[in-house]
DNA sequence: GGTCGCCTGGTA
DNA sequence: TACCAGGCGACC
């Protein structure tokens, strides 16, 4: 689940369901997760009030009264999962977050890749990420960083320091919806193309939250585009799948209209 | 920049 | 049985 919309989503659960209470109790139950964080140091928290949940790109913390933060990534596979009458941990439970009134935060992750960490306020977080993918971003809040960026413009869109909370779903759906090959370099990009890419992302973004996206590309290999009916294709940069349409996500295509017809392409 | 590894599960 | 998976940090 865990790109922007869907972390936003967990976010508002443990918002209503942490914020104000106190950590009564702490467990890890998978070696990986206990690796990356002991569990005294999880139980440290034991006692602390939850002040405030936010969500920064697709890292959430939990900022406790006594000025700790504890620090959670979903990585690839994980999720809250709320309950309040205790039964059987659920499938695929990593750790959970017990609440003086009762409730408990199951950290789920089938892949176990999820992180949990304990900041203290002397060690501030240095996430260091580009502005909010939800946010309106302006073109030049991203263009001279994409004026430096060797490469495609499509694995660009996953450093999350220049833009915080895409991945690599809605980095091809965006693309497409913006009509921008993802092998296009990410130095090359018009101006009215970053233009036309933020806006994309900031739909897509939105429509993901409410739950309302369709794919256009994602998984659609050989599957026949929407737009302009050529098959969708799939190829591998930086070691993930991209999906893109070969025939209306080409340079130069920003501008064209839908309603054109395919262009016949030269043998 | 690109590649690999972390982990485990689902699917072809 | 092999491959793939919505992320990211370590490594070349």
């Amino acid at each position: 689940m865990p790109e922007l919309p869907e972390v936003e989503s967990a976010v508002r659960i443990l918002r209503a369901t942490a914020e104000g209470r106190t950590i009564s109790r702490v467990r890890v139950l998978h070696p990986s997760l206990r690796a990356r964080v002991s569990p005294a140091r999880l139980r440290s928290v034991i006692g602390a009030r939850v002040s405030r949940v936010e969500r920064r790109g697709k890292h959430q913390l939990l900022h406790l009264d006594d000025g700790r933060t504890v620090h959670a990534h979903f990585r690839m596979a994980g999720d809250w999962h709320v309950e309040r009458s205790s039964h059987e941990p659920p499938r695929f439970a990593r750790a959970v977050i017990e609440l003086d009134d009762g409730a408990r935060v199951w950290l789920v992750d089938p892949r176990a890749l999820s992180t949990l960490d304990i900041r203290d306020d002397a060690a501030p977080l240095e996430l260091r990420l580009g502005p909010d993918a939800s946010e309106s971003i302006k073109p030049l809040d991203l263009a001279p960083a994409l004026a430096r960026r060797r490469g495609a413009i499509k694995p660009a869109l996953l450093d999350q320091k220049l833009i915080a909370g895409v991945g690599n779903i809605y980095a091809a759906e965006a693309l497409w919806q913006a009509r921008i090959d993802p092998r296009a370099p990410a130095a090359s990009l018009p101006a009215r193309d970053v233009a036309r890419l933020l806006d994309a992302i900031r739909a897509i973004m939105r429509r993901a939250l409410s739950g309302a996206i369709r794919f256009a590309v994602y998984d659609r290999e050989g599957l026949s585009c929407r737009r302009c009916r050529t098959l969708i294709a799939r190829i591998v940069q930086a070691g993930r799948s991209t999906y893109f349409c070969p025939g209306c996500q080409t340079p130069g295509a920003g501008g064209r209209r839908v309603s054109r017809a395919p262009r016949v392409t030269r043998p």
